[in-house]
RNA sequence: GGGGGCGUAGUGCAGCGGCUUAACACGCCGGCCUGUCAAGCCGGAGAUCGCGGGUUCGAAACCCGUCGUCCCCGCCA
């Protein structure tokens, strides 16, 4: 028989409809005299119905039907009884009155439960990812997901965007994520990188002529997955030709305005509050900041230059953050307090209300969190400790969403060795008045950058690119790449800019994050119908796997025990 | 590479200042039940307490090690 209706589609509407139904054993409720059995297809659950000591074809088979059987349904649907109508189910004003019932497929006992929407260990989640996909939160997200991908391609396609595939096979540039490497049988010892980005070949597009570019690409990086970070990843990847900052900006904020309407039915306020990146380190201690919370870090250093505290006189920095009327001042939660900042390497000193600076108006009901050292570093630990003044104080924030960006950041910063290197990526444009700075402070030299940033999430960044050849090699000199080692790694690309490359620039945004978090998710592998363990590995198919040694032989590889 | 949390029936958890037959809920199996929808009632099976070692008369519990997982730092041009 062919499947007439979903079993979540059905409404009073369809009262007196014969329907045919297919779908899974979501549960039944034996009676004994009468039985219902939910039924649940890929849109819903439908109850369907035996009354009056349960007739009809295929009842005996009723009695042996167990969670997650496939079955089919024939009957009439009926408005239910007086009384029993159920106002939590979608499909809860009818049921199904079974005239047949039968059985498509058996299912084995099952590993975990899908009718709860209790919690499972993600191991066994993913192991079991196809049952965990049938559950009724991870599939919602998936499908919400697939509407947001749809809303995403249509915009960028009204908007004149150019949707273009860019290789994800491409040469291995070491120098920022590690690579996935891809050995391949052809020429010994060459390597394949999968793409951390699209990167150059969107800029290669733009120069190629195509003013508007837009990818959903999928980007790969050999780094520790976290809740915000997966292995293989998706971004919403732009590029855009003959425009500046404001432009990128205005793009993305009527995205974003169309996805939360669409999604959450809320309206953003535009344009988006800019923070320079200097800015929002010394008022949060982040370049992400959640700024729905009020909470700043106030600068004291001056006012304890003079402190008879050794600590606050002689730190180069002194940052505090006021808490306001903080009602859990108890010993329990001021040693919350002093374990954290004990933990980011600060101490808690007791200060009489006095001693604290007038400017704050601090009263006795508040509470001055203060950390000294140096400047950049206590700045982080300040933007640590004001997330777990959020988390300790329970504060609400003031609206859901609220999406922020984050500009100029530095062009270069110091790697762990003290190397200068390129903060975003070494083809971002400086700022045009710091271009003097390049043989005297490049690490002051500020970069024409910029993140958008919901709710203290980086949900993506980019830059305006450089286009100019001296600049570039200036670029490149201070990351002290040869002119050998830039000919190697960037050749097709320097080439390409002297070509007659157009100003451009643009941004890319973690889909996976932007998903998540429209979805209210903590982790996005929430809305990743297979994602990987925070290992990398990936229980449902068992990989990564060892490989035959006359597979690797062919790729000119051998194993080292 | 580092820090922290967790690891006890199929699932989720209790027990972790050494007295237990290792508790409870869901699921599973059997029975009853004519309107449930977190159905209800009665009964049952199901756990070498992640693994290894140690302390002890005695360890799920205490100690050491190890493995796995989750969160965080590093890392993520």
């Amino acid at each position: 028989m062919k499947r007439t209706h979903f079993a979540g589609s059905l409404t009073s509407r369809n009262v007196g409809e014969e329907v045919v139904l297919q779908g899974w054993v979501h549960k039944i409720r034996n009676h004994g005299g009468v039985m219902f059995l939910d039924l649940r297809d890929s849109e819903g659950i439908t109850q369907v119905v035996w009354p009056d000591n349960v007739k009809g074809e295929g009842v005996d088979l009723l009695l042996n039907l167990k969670s997650e059987d496939v079955v089919e349904v024939k009957g009439t649907v009926r408005i239910r009884p007086i009384g029993s109508i159920n106002p939590k189910m979608r499909t809860g004003e009818v049921e199904i009155l079974c005239e047949k019932l039968s059985l498509i497929n058996k299912s084995q006992p099952l590993p975990f439960e899908i009718t709860k929407e209790k919690e499972v260990e993600e191991p066994l989640r993913l192991k079991y990812r196809y049952l965990d996909l049938r559950r009724d939160s991870l599939h919602r997200n998936i499908k919400a997901r697939s509407v947001i991908s749809r809303l995403v391609r249509d915009f960028f396609h009204k908007e004149g965007f150019v949707e273009v595939e860019t290789p994800i096979l491409v040469k291995n540039t070491p120098g920022g994520a590690r690579n996935y490497l891809v050995p391949t049988r052809f020429g010994s010892g060459r390597f394949f990188a999968l793409a951390e980005s699209p990167q150059i070949y969107k800029q290669l597009l733009i120069i190629s002529g195509f003013d508007k570019y837009f990818q959903l690409a999928r980007c790969f990086r050999d780094e520790d997955p976290r809740a915000d970070r997966q292995p293989e990843f998706t971004q919403i990847d732009v590029e855009m030709a003959f425009i500046q900052e404001e432009d990128v900006r205005d793009i993305v904020e009527r995205l974003f305005s169309l996805l939360w309407q669409e999604m959450q039915g809320i309206i953003l306020k535009r344009p988006y509050k800019i923070l320079t990146y200097e800015e929002s380190m010394e008022r949060f201690g982040t370049d992400k900041p959640d700024v729905r919370f009020e909470l700043e870090i106030i600068d004291v250093t001056d006012y304890f230059r003079d402190s008879r505290i050794n600590y606050l006189r002689d730190s180069p920095y002194v940052g505090g953050i006021l808490v306001k009327d903080a009602k859990k001042i108890s010993r329990k939660y001021l040693k919350e307090y002093e374990d954290f900042v004990k933990g980011i390497g600060g101490k808690l000193i007791n200060l009489p209300v006095k001693e604290l600076p007038k400017f704050l108006n601090a009263s006795p009901n508040d509470l001055f969190l203060i950390l000294g050292g140096e400047k950049k570093s206590t700045l982080e630990r300040l933007g640590f400790l004001r997330k777990r003044i959020i988390e300790i104080e329970e504060l609400k924030p003031s609206t859901k969403f609220e999406p922020i960006w984050i500009k100029n950041f530095p062009l270069f910063e110091l790697d762990q060795e003290g190397k200068l290197t390129s903060k975003h990526h070494p083809f971002t444009s400086p700022l045009e008045e710091d271009i003097s700075l390049f043989g005297s402070n490049p690490l002051g030299i500020r970069a024409r950058a910029y993140d958008i940033v919901v709710n203290g999430v980086e949900i993506g960044g980019g830059s305006i690119r450089i286009i100019s050849q001296e600049i570039q090699k200036k670029v490149f000199e201070v990351l002290g790449l040869g002119v050998k080692e830039v000919e190697d790694k960037f050749s097709f690309l320097l080439k390409a800019l002297n070509y007659g490359a157009p100003p451009h620039g643009g941004i890319a945004l973690g889909f996976d994050r932007l998903v998540a978090n429209l979805l209210g998710e903590e982790s996005i592998r929430e809305v990743i119908a297979f994602p990987k363990m925070t290992s990398t590995y990936d229980p449902l198919t068992d990989a990564p796997s060892s490989v035959d040694p006359e597979q690797l032989k062919k790729v000119y590889l051998r194993v080292e025990e």
